[in-house]
DNA sequence: ACTCATATAGGAATATCTCCTAAATATTCG
DNA sequence: CGAATATTTAGGAGATATTCCTATATGAGT
């Protein structure tokens, strides 16, 4: 798996060591792409395969793994911090589309906002890096459903 | 003032009481537009008009008002929930422009993302409702330092 | 003013996350 | 390989933001 040289060519690169503790965590993380899995989660996760591991550490490798950018923080203000992995463009994140029915967490594509961030560059004169975006709105079931409950009701 | 007129007709209409807790946190917010204050700052600062207030008060005064859509909520990820007055379109907020630098939070106009509202309608059949939005990167004040820098160096 | 459902104060409880320290281990070098 | 050493970890204590609990207080309708 050519995700987890690159995992270890960043922590020597960066000076960091090779545990097997780190190599569970991120796997964890890679194998449940798309879950956006908070830190118990994963700590559960890790658990299964590598019982000994100690909450602290999962805590330390996640902060650890996003400072080398392999991970990425997201926050759906439900007092947990998730976690999903960095794919492809490492500088542009996807946004996430949630709807307010169902709860339903969609992923959309990553290169939505170039032209808005050229523009954002020209008005405010502030370089965009990154974003994080989140749509709130109504899912294509819901909207189903939805539109077919006016129907009866009228 | 007609905000606070506004708000009583709010509360009064979804049933709940009109109390001066209520009104001075939702003062607080108001008078501290731009701020992005947290519930702890908001919690000291009501304290010095109104000393009486229990910190509970402020928490579910704040969940009552964001649902009541006369706050929002937003997340800098700094272990804080924060809350900003909601303004003029209810429907759809401002960004916020994050400096990595300098750590300043610059507002942006809201309506820059309705083209790509209509396009994630089309390709995802998702209807946005609301969006919220962080775009991270370099302000005009630390890329003038930065390219400074840079030409020194070399 | 009386009634009563709602709201509050204050403190206890919860929960996520971080800190601390002795022990373990990865990596380097001989 | 084996020793030296700086880093990392486990596990529990600690920190801190937020929520829960309950007796008391209060707003609003009559
Ligand atoms: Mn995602
Ligand atoms: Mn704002
Ligand atoms: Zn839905
Ligand atoms: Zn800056």
């Amino acid at each position: 798996m050519s995700v987890l040289k690159e995992f270890n060519r960043v922590l020597k690169e960066k000076g960091y060591k090779f545990t097997s503790q780190r190599q569970h965590v991120f796997e964890v993380v890679v194998e449940n792409d798309g879950e956006h899995l908070n830190s118990q989660e994963i700590y559960e996760l890790v658990r299964k395969k590598y019982p000994e591991i100690g909450v602290a550490t999962v805590y330390r490798t996640l902060a650890l793994l996003e400072e080398m950018k392999l991970i990425y923080g997201v926050d759906f203000e439900d007092g947990f911090r998730r976690y999903e992995i960095v794919k492809d463009d490492k500088e542009h994140r996807h946004h996430h589309l949630i709807c307010l029915e169902c709860g339903s967490i969609k992923e959309g594509e990553n290169d939505l906002l170039g032209t808005i961030e050229e523009e954002i560059l020209r008005k405010d004169k502030f370089k965009v890096t990154n974003h994080k975006v989140k749509f709130y709105g109504y899912c294509d079931k819901c909207l189903k459903i939805m539109e077919k409950n006016n129907k009866t009701h009228t």
